[in-house]
DNA sequence: TGGGTTCAAATCCCGCCGTTCCGACCATTT
DNA sequence: AAATGGTCGGAACGGCGGGATTTGAACCCA
């Protein structure tokens, strides 16, 4: 009944700026209609909109929303209740074990990153 | 709309060895019909029947269903969602929270997969 | 200029999560 | 043992959260 779904079946994000909607509704599988529903429940979920109040979303929004997703149809929360993880993460530097735990894993993945770069 | 109460505000649990329905219903402010319907969706929740199938809810039962009454009212989850915590917890070694911060952690981290596979 | 996409807003709908009944049974007090 | 009040399961019922559908117009690209 739960776990269906996670987000590591999703698509892999082009390289591109712009997203539409219809393109943002593939690349998470949700809907258009629901994208649009989310953004009056998760505030920060705000895409740019342009000409003709068209919503662009960029790539950040693309992982926001892609977590949304898991919040709600993976790990079973409400739409309060991923409101309030989502609002609640923006926060947590707290707990000292495992912030710094995350601040090591942070590292490591900078580390990374400059090799990655490089090549 | 979520975060109205908290287990820390309910009674301190007396010191016997077992406890009616309705007892634990003030106990947990849980009303017994919302009891009976858990026991169906809860496993784990299983209070010894006696005598005309008459409930009797041990310390232990009680302390499950203040962590369900948490995960549902206070964290937002749905009754999948606590299961799927419930379940987790039984089988990962510490206290829900820690195990749910790591899921959130692994989560970030795929998320910034996703944007090293982009590059 | 025509077909596909998107828009906001209104309306509709289904299933989750209880809630309310019910007659019968049980426990405690008197 | 009668009276009072808690508890039983099961079925019918209900609100509403979370979308889904519809509408009609604007927009974009070819």
């Amino acid at each position: 009944m739960l776990e269906p779904s996670h987000n590591d079946e999703l698509p892999v994000i082009p390289g591109k700026r712009y997203f539409t909607i219809g393109e943002v509704s593939e690349l998470c599988a949700v809907k258009p209609h629901v994208l649009r529903y989310w953004e009056q429940e998760f505030p920060q979920l705000k895409p740019v909109k342009r000409r003709g109040n068209r919503r662009y979303y960029q790539r950040q929004d693309v992982l926001t929303i892609r977590q949304i997703r898991s919040l709600l149809y993976d790990q079973g929360f409400t739409i309060g209740g991923a409101r309030l993880q989502m609002s609640s993460e923006a926060t947590s530097s707290e707990s000292g074990q495992l912030s710094q735990l995350v601040v090591r894993m942070i590292d490591d993945l900078e580390h990374l990153l400059d090799l990655l770069k490089i090549k």
